[in-house]
DNA sequence: TTGACACTACGAAGCACTTCGTATAGATTG
DNA sequence: CAATCTATACGAAGTGCTTCGTAGTGTCAA
């Protein structure tokens, strides 16, 4: 079962993702607004990113109204994964552990997000 | 205290630096010799990019010698703290924990690694 | 149906990253 | 000292990311 390749988000692109993900299939005007609050971006950038996203295989679109409305290609769990491996290539010598370990240590995570972090490590041995 | 800002470094800045931490302070021979094996990156571009990671402050060259000697500017240790911390704002809405859990769920981390990371866990709580 | 509005399509500019060719200067060897 | 090797400096090209202006097209209400 081959899947089709999936290109490495860039930063634009995951903020985009995030706001589907969040908040479903939704129109370009949909997204822009989430994203306006912080970034400011203009209308036409956003436009024009989740077109090319299209291209690239990031997000599918459905055309058939006026007003388009696209939706993630790739889950948020499995473009999760994929940033983090290649992270994890490129900064921890292809370590996930060893990436585990510094995120831990950069002291922001909750003591409840630890206990969960426990958990699943119990059901992992 | 003030710490400097440091820039995030790029794939290729990253692939250098991880040279340097390995190494300890390197010309650019030595470390384009290393690179080259995986990227078969040319003398002159590793040295461009060895400049230019000097002017950004991310590297301290020893200019003394007639072969320059390099070393990176900030610990292996606090820029991994760096790029984790950017990768969970960028993909995991700054959540640190949410980026641990989804490193482990890659199963690429080992027995040994598990146990380790445990023992972190114990001593944080 | 026509004017106003909203949306998509397209082209291009600005910038950063990466790469490399060429020029120049310092070392080394016969 | 001259030839050769090795190093640095510099400029520039190619690419990809991001941004936006403008043109064209569809929609809707008066």
């Amino acid at each position: 079962m081959a899947r089709r390749r999936a290109p490495q988000p860039t930063d634009a692109e995951l903020a985009i993702l995030s706001v589907l993900w969040d908040s479903g299939p939704s129109t370009v005007r949909d997204v822009n607004e989430v994203l306006s609050k912080e970034r400011s971006t203009g209308y036409t950038t956003t436009l024009k990113l989740m077109q090319i996203m299209t291209e690239k295989g990031l997000l599918r679109r459905d055309d058939s109204q006026f007003r388009h409305v696209y939706r993630p290609a790739f889950s948020e769990e499995r473009t999760q994964k994929q940033v983090v491996r290649s992270l994890a290539d490129r900064a921890f010598a292809g370590s996930a552990g060893k990436l585990v370990m510094r995120a831990l240590s950069t002291k922001k995570v909750s003591p409840e997000e630890l206990a969960e972090i426990r958990k699943m490590i119990d059901g992992m041995e």
